[in-house]
DNA sequence: GTTAGCACTCGATGCGATCGAGTGCTAACA
DNA sequence: TGTTAGCACTCGATCGCATCGAGTGCTAAC
């Protein structure tokens, strides 16, 4: 285990290197700390974090950066308690969920902006997904002959939309009593059950009513489609250029594969969502990341929830060297507003 | 006016610089050429264009490239006719086209990609924003005693939709009543008559029917104010980071305000808006851009239309030394493919 | 009008000297 | 035993300088 002084020069570093992005040396501590102790001394325990993987050197004769490792620790044992979130940074977050909002996914959008305008790193907000809600309207409207707009209204306030166009042998008409059939006996059911239960319903009814079933089956396959791929929910990006801000991607090189991951919401999806089901706040740095192309960067990521119940993710993305002593305690902040927000809207 | 000899030079040196980017020298044309011209009769050649505007020289002893204006002129006069678009291409345009579409929205996502991906440039497809659209259907669905979602499809398919709280002092049921109302006086209206037809009707029923006027305006208010944002259209963007693959902007700074106002949709929407009033075909280059961050690049844009109207816009943004010779037929069958393929769809 | 020849320009590349921030080690000190 | 002053050493960064070569402009001859 490390002394207190170990941690306290531990700290004092990667305070140091996150503003400077640049190796922090001996004197530098020296003369910062308060306790009175010599560049010497100094460098005698930096040569010791060294050899225990919390510091690494550059070159020889350069100060130390923290390592992955360095950053851990200091992240997990040397942030409790540290707030370095400003009282008007809590009251911007606070107006910012203040505002009357329009809908859930604009208050996203929003989200990521102001994240990313206030820390000069990349937000990403993943739209909210919520699993019990459930469906509440199902409708058809007609736009002419063989083309409709299918509607979809969730409890959540969520509204999925896809412009059909009527297979040969189905009438619109046949159409619309299908979905009104559809809407009565769907309402209510949690959305992530809707396929399954749509088949069956669907199939039902297919059956009874309809005459020519082979193109049906075709326009089923439409409407599940577009079930599956929709329900997924966004992805909102803030401040994807801020990247080019930072020193260590100043090299085009270096911050292509981020930018041009960052670019695929897919993927991005895909390793935020697995951020939802864990912890509330988690903190990935460098190689922690699954994702190849974020192995330079760290990653940090805040559930926010609906009524108690995870509904989505707020991250952002740095480099390893982030400011995490403002940026977590700002991250919880912000995922707490959210929720708040929006378990009193949708929360009746 | 110029010679046919300076034509074809200025022409090889554009041909070369679009390659390479690097300063064509005279011995290269000369050996290109199969004229037998000799490296110092390009040369003589070569100084006249400067001294006429068409060539530049970035410092004594290098090349020449081509100037903006050598760009127009080449894009003017040299371009005719010159199709330098594979066969294969264009059938993956049309198997493009092809594929049933869910809704336009989709469609104009699926053109940015396949755009970027062809051209290792930046693709914007500006959202159908159809004018003679007209309201079908507007409706309230609600979620719980306070909260509603509003909903409203156009006759050409698209959909916008708002989470509205109820005020204090007005049921939801008064609400239904009302938009009933309106559905029904409104639907057919075109969509930019929409806003001052929804103020008078809205006025006037809530004069009839509600009791408490001022929370009601407040209500009024806030659908107003989305129908105006939302039926801007969308944009959307394909290969933001093939920016950086360009050798003009491998120094971030470079790079950087470009990728920062692709980032502001707004921004991109209004510019690329103008050009839509404009010709079919429109290339702006280097400092013909209006934007500022644009002054080094090239913006071709080119329109869409369902039924022989404007609706869209599709833009591909490089540096300046752009491939115009395939690029401008290439966005001349990409757009006419998507007005096909929408005009086939959307006019019954 | 065209071309060969030639001096000239100027960015790119490579090399060596210098500089300085920072280290590791040793010896002395409290 | 922990701390510190002193000192030699390392190594990236910077600068100056020589060299190289692609490409030019000009002149004179064809």
């Amino acid at each position: 285990m490390l002394t207190d002084r170990q941690m306290m020069i531990l700290r004092m570093i990667v305070d140091n290197y996150v503003l400077s992005a640049e190796p922090v040396g001996s004197r530098t501590i020296s003369k910062q700390t308060d306790l009175g102790l010599s560049a010497a001394t100094i460098r005698n325990e930096m040569a010791d974090l060294e050899e225990l993987g919390y510091l690494e050197q550059p070159h020889t004769s350069a100060g130390r950066i923290p390592s992955q490792m360095g950053y851990r620790f200091y992240v997990d044992h040397l942030l409790m308690g540290d707030t370095r979130v400003s009282g008007q940074e809590i009251s911007r977050i606070k107006s910012l969920f203040t505002e009357r909002i329009g809908e859930m996914e604009r208050v996203a959008q929003q989200t990521a902006l102001f994240l990313s305008n206030l820390t000069q790193y990349t937000a990403v907000v993943l739209g909210p997904q919520v699993y019990d809600t459930t469906l509440k309207n199902l409708q058809l409207v007609a736009l002419n002959d063989h083309t409709a707009v299918l509607l979809m209204v969730t409890s959540s306030g969520q509204v999925y939309n896809r412009t059909v166009s009527m297979p040969e042998g189905i009438s619109l008409h046949e159409m619309e009593s299908l979905v009104q059939v559809l809407n009565a006996r769907l309402a209510g059911t949690l959305m992530y059950r809707i396929r399954s239960r749509a088949l069956e319903e669907i199939t039902h009814e297919l059956t009874r009513h309809m005459r020519d079933y082979e193109e049906a089956v075709h326009l089923l396959d439409q409407v599940v489609t577009w079930l599956e791929t929709d329900q997924e929910g966004k992805v909102y990006l803030g401040g994807a250029t801020n990247m080019l801000l930072q020193p260590e991607f100043r090299d085009v090189h270096k911050a292509q594969p981020v930018l041009t991951w960052l670019e695929r919401h897919h993927d991005v999806m895909e390793a935020l969502r697995g951020a939802e089901s864990a912890l509330q706040l988690q903190v990935r740095i460098g190689g922690e990341n699954d994702v190849q192309s974020l192995h330079d960067c760290s990653l940090i990521t805040a559930t926010y929830s609906v009524g108690g119940l995870p509904v989505g993710v707020i991250g952002l993305i740095g480099p390893t060297r982030m400011d995490y002593a403002r940026v977590i305690p700002l991250l919880g902040h912000l995922s707490k507003g959210l929720s708040e927000l929006l378990t009193k809207f949708y929360v009746s």
